[in-house]
DNA sequence: AAAGTGGTTATGTCTATTCAAATACAGTCC
DNA sequence: GGACTGTATTTGAATAGACATAACCACTTT
């Protein structure tokens, strides 16, 4: 009969009996053991489509209670953050970097705020040019903390972006993201050929090792960039 | 010794082990088999830790070959996309919501070729504004394709948003996420009490049901807003 | 040398069993 | 009636064992 029913098989199944309109939101559906029983399989088997696809966001799931078809989908969409080089030559195009300036100094006072530096603080500034065949695709704001990475002071960041550098060189860490709508002001729109106050595509990454800031990237974005995702 | 290890516990002393240094990326770690063995626990334990975090993006892994520590580990986000109303009363503003306008016709030819509608296919065109504390947090504007939800055409929105009633009455499918910046139109600029040609944040997302196209969604989020996420 | 073959190995998955944790519900006590 | 408590139920998690699958490798064949 059901010949090795696999935990895909079983999320397919309750996607489907889901948009079917079988089991419409708020439902509840069988427990694990009815659902291993009807289609056959063991219940760790059931176990895992299910809490798979609370993880997802399509069901919900309490101890003792049982299990719900999601009515409010707060749905996780999963965006892929690849490094620009990466992105770039993915659409086909040739990648180019240039770097544009690269200062060290004592960490200016809104800078020491958002990430929690001291007072006087050793900090790389870099601003970056990422090109996709020589149109401007990517201008990088980076902060580079360098009282927590010192090695990145002997970098000269000439040839390799600091992202790639960093990625390489400095071991996993938490980090934070921000997306939002900013409008270009003299730099960024001159570094990305806008004209000034056009609309800006803005990811913010603050990235920490143990609590202590590492670095903060403003990753400014061309024109007519969109983030896409599926879910 | 090391009683009752969990998979929590064994993804912990992986990370550890990576954020240390002891593994830094690119680094190949050691098998299921021997991992278990020295942690003490079973090898189910150590592969769905290892298994979560190569969905996280921090391992890589392939049969036969091995696991290794991701060289570009911040791969991927999870974003939250959670409906308008508990996305403002999360923020303890009190949410409101009016409907701006309402209006049958035939699909424009646009937003044909975007959802792959056919000719002269009937949509409901809404215009949508959600408020935070009487300020304007989203501006939405909403297309229904009425030959795939007929019932749309006998809801009247005025009390409850789009997003609110498909949720409840349309069945689980599959949708596509765009994030952009755009300038505001005039009507945009109108609704989010902006002047025209601000930058505005934009969340276009396209919903489908076994291919057919259900809705299209194009969020306008009001001045300052920042989407943000950890991982 | 090129191409195919089979064995080895690491991950992927399923089963069966056991225990743990959370909690809805009923029953008890004041 | 209201607060507390115990128990049954359901999910959560760990274990051991087995088999499946993919891929690298050495070896054989052509």
């Amino acid at each position: 009969m059901a010949e090795a029913l696999g935990f895909r098989d079983v999320k397919a199944g309750i996607l489907d009996r889901i948009r079917g309109g079988d089991w419409p939101p708020g439902t509840r559906i069988p427990n694990e053991v009815e659902l291993a029983e009807t289609l056959g399989c063991a219940r760790a088997t059931v176990s895992r489509a299910m809490r798979e696809l609370a993880d997802d966001g399509v069901l919900d799931r309490r101890r003792r209670a049982g299990t719900w078809v999601a009515t409010s989908p707060v749905r996780q969409a999963r965006i892929e953050i690849p490094l620009v080089r990466a992105e770039v030559e993915a659409t086909g195009a040739r990648y180019r970097y240039a770097l544009v300036s690269r200062d060290r100094m004592a960490a200016p006072n809104w800078l020491r705020a958002r990430l929690g530096l001291p007072e006087g603080c050793p900090v790389l500034h870099l601003a970056c040019a990422h090109f996709a065949d020589d149109f401007p695709f990517q201008y990088e704001d980076r902060w580079i903390n360098l009282s927590a990475v010192s090695a990145a002071a002997r970098a000269d960041f000439a040839a390799e972006g600091p992202n790639e550098w960093l990625v390489a060189n400095v071991p996993l860490s938490e980090a934070e993201i921000a997306f939002s709508a900013v409008a270009a002001d003299a730099e960024v729109a001159a570094n990305l050929s806008l004209a000034p106050g056009e609309p800006v595509f803005l990811c913010e990454r603050t990235t920490r090792l143990d609590g202590e800031a590492i670095t903060l990237a403003r990753l400014h974005f061309g024109r007519g960039y969109r983030m896409t995702t599926v879910l």
